[in-house]
Formats: C-alpha cells, structure tokens, sequence
DNA sequence: ATTATCTATAGATCTATAGATAATGC
DNA sequence: ATTATCTATAGATCTATAGATAATGC
C-alpha cells in the first residue's frame, strides 16, 4: 500500500502523481457535468469520455457514480468556502460578515465560472448540504439574529431566499452576461440585507463597503 | 377517432372516460414522484406501477417519460396560479397582489399538501418554467417597479429570492411541520416586501392584511 | 366491431468486473 | 515485480413495441 498523502500535498512518486491525476480527471468531469445541468443523470461511460480515460479507470477510484458525485461537491464546497473565509477574517459584524460572504459569491461567476456553474447546476439543495456553506452561513445568520441586528424570524427560510436570489443571478449571469455586473452583485447583498431586517439605508452602507483583495487563489 | 373533450369537460362515453381515469392516474403519480424528489429518476415501470396500470398503457397516453413530466408540471401549475388568481381579483396595488399571492402560495402547505410537495421536488427550475408562474409572478413585480412602490433594480433576480423563500418554508414544513405556521408565512411576506424595497412598517401592514377565504378548489 | 389495457419480449443501454496491456518501482 | 489503466463483455436494467385479452359501442 502506498503510502495515502495529505490533503493537497503533492505525491511522492510518479505512479501515485499519475493516479492523482486520473483521480482529479473524473472530479473536474463531474464538476462540468454538474454545471451543464445533468449530473446524476450521465452515464459512467460519459463521465469517464468528458474525463478522457479508460472506462474501466473510473472504478479504481470511486465505488459508483453517487460517490464521485459526493466527492466532487464536497472538494468544491470547499474552495467556495475557503475563498469566503479568506475574506471574511477579522469582521466583527455579523451583518458585515454576511454581505461580504454573499458580494464574493456573486463575484465568482466572473472570478471562477466553474465555482459558478457548479453552484447554478446543483441548486438549491445546496442549502440542505451538512457539510458546505449552508451551516456557516446559518451561524452567520443567527448571530445577527443574537446581536439583534437581523430581525426576520426564521433562519433557515431566510438562507433559502438569500440562497435563491445568488442562485438567480448567477443563472442570469450565465444566459445573459451583460445583463449582471458586480453592482447588480451588492444590489443583491443590499436586498437581502434589507430582507434580514435591516434599515434601508444602513443595508446599502454595508453592501457599499469595500471589499478586500482577490484572495489567495 | 373520438371528439377530443374540452378541457376539464366530462367525456361522452364510458370508453373515453376509462382512458381520461388512466391517463389522471399516470399525471398524478408523476406528480407524487416529482415531490418525492425522484421526478425523470423513476423508471416508467415505477411509473404505471404507482399509477397501479399495466405498463405499455403508458404509451397509450404519452411518448415519453419528458412528455408526462411535462403534462404533470403543467397541470400542477395550472391548479396553483387558479389559487392564486382568485385570491388577487378586485387588487389594484401590486405590493399588495404580490403579498396575497405568495401568502397563498405558503399555505398550500396545509391546504394542498399535494401541490406543495410538487413545488419542493420541482425546486428552483419552476422560476424558469416559461408557462406557469413565473411569467405571471414577474409582471406583479415589474408592475411594482414601474408604480416606484418596488425599489429593487433586477424583477428577476429578486423573483428568484423569492421562489427560494418560498421553497426553504414549504421545505421545512415537511421537514418539521410543527416548526411553520401560518404566521411564519406572514413573516416570510413580510421579509420579501423589504427586500422588494418597501419600508418595514409598510411591508408589516401588508403581510397583515386580510386573506379572502379560501377560494374554489 | 372497435378501442384501451395488459403481458411478454426484443433490442438498446448501462453497470460492474475480468483479463490484457502499459507504465513505473526497485 | 508491481500497480494503474484500458478493452471487452456478462448480466442487469430499461424502453418501446407486438400481440393477446378485456371492456365498451352500436
């Protein structure tokens, strides 16, 4: 048994460096596929084709296409929320936290369109995923919700709203790119800020701040 | 060839009503499977067994597992903007038409268990659905932006918030029915009012005001 | 006699695996 | 020699249709 490198580290040989990259083969097919919209729904032997291997290859990896597609959300889920992080350390403001959160997420339909088209093409459940974003943003919302500073009752209706509007500008971003620009993005952030029980100016404030620099990508 | 029946029309002969009954039994159990979240996942077997008809009466009725689905949504749709329709005649302000709909639109949780399990296994895809509500939902919204009562810039984006309100509440109802009530639907209004732009204490009268009783169904 | 429904099945996928081939380790 | 990849294929679905059966029309 070779021995099972790190998250991220680079592998020892060339052998486990070429396993990685048939691995990472099927994770980006998956990832595209998801972005067009048919994830589950493509057979093995299209995901193993749009990857360009063997087909036989797939099983040395993942036990069934419901596995490779876990894996695949779970990997970028995570990119999406280390970007979110990284941008997001020393704010104190729940609701600062927030509107930065969600003014980065819009951002990415430019800054990283497979980050965007993987979002657009799983949808909703998205806010249902027990690892992801969804419970980081619903401490977000409940800490506001703690300081008094969002007084909209439910949490978790609120995240599916705040979910859906992202979702939609994402979509339209993709069918019509002119039509959303980075102000549309804290257009958004404003609304949902204003839907979190803000006041109308003080919402359009915080969705004006600036943002810090492209992180670490 | 038999007169083809109006719409909703009885058929003439007992013939033509057996077919009308097995075609009902096949549009509803696509709608049981769609809320059960496995829509075009089912097999057509799975199909005509939940409709408890022999399998190639399928092909009787429709061409396709797409072509039912889509028979099925439409239906659904039809039934639900019905809902909505007669709860918004004699309404002038599209604040208020708008509230009316969606405040509807909660309850069917408890009114039409059957049409808001549609709704959560049909998910965000319905914003896109260019017969149904969509379209309809969109004019009340623009209406509001062109009368300056909806301050927000982009009818779709915030149409899409909306629907994900929508979605995150009836969701949760089948998750934690004890955790929804109607007033959480008021709530969900209220909070989708400011994030349209109202101002707080009018989106409250707003989500307040009086429902007709419930319409004909 | 006509029409819809049902049962059975051919043909087309799709999945999972076995065995052959190619690449790397030592 | 070892390990991953690739090709080929058996077996399991799934779709679409043909032909038999049951229900209704006239």
């Amino acid at each position: 048994m070779s021995a099972v490198s790190e998250q991220g580290a680079v592998p020892a040989n060339r052998l486990d460096r070429r396993k990685a990259r048939t691995r990472q083969a099927l994770v980006d097919a998956a990832v595209r596929l998801i972005a067009e919209g048919r994830g589950q729904q493509a057979s093995i032997q299209e995901i193993t084709d749009a990857a360009d291997i063997g087909f036989g290859s797939f099983y040395n990896h993942f036990e069934s296409k419901e596995q490779l597609f876990q894996t695949a959300s779970g990997e970028v889920l995570d990119r999406w929320a280390k970007m979110i992080d990284g941008a997001c350390t020393d704010r104190r403001d729940p609701a600062e936290v927030f509107a930065v959160s969600l003014r980065i997420s819009g951002r990415l339909a430019w800054a990283h369109p497979e980050i965007a088209g993987f979002i657009t093409g799983a949808g909703l459940e998205l806010v249902d995923a027990p690892s992801g974003l969804a419970p980081h943003a619903l401490r977000d919302i409940r800490a506001g919700q703690a300081a008094g500073r969002f007084t909209v009752p439910d949490a978790e209706i609120a995240l599916s709203a705040v979910a859906g509007g992202l979702l939609g500008l994402l979509r339209l971003h993709q069918r019509h790119p002119g039509r959303v620009t980075e102000s549309s993005v804290d257009d958004l952030a404003e609304a949902c800020l204003r839907l979190l029980g803000l006041r109308a100016a003080e919402a359009r404030r915080i969705a004006q701040l600036p943002l810090p620099r492209a992180g670490s990508s």
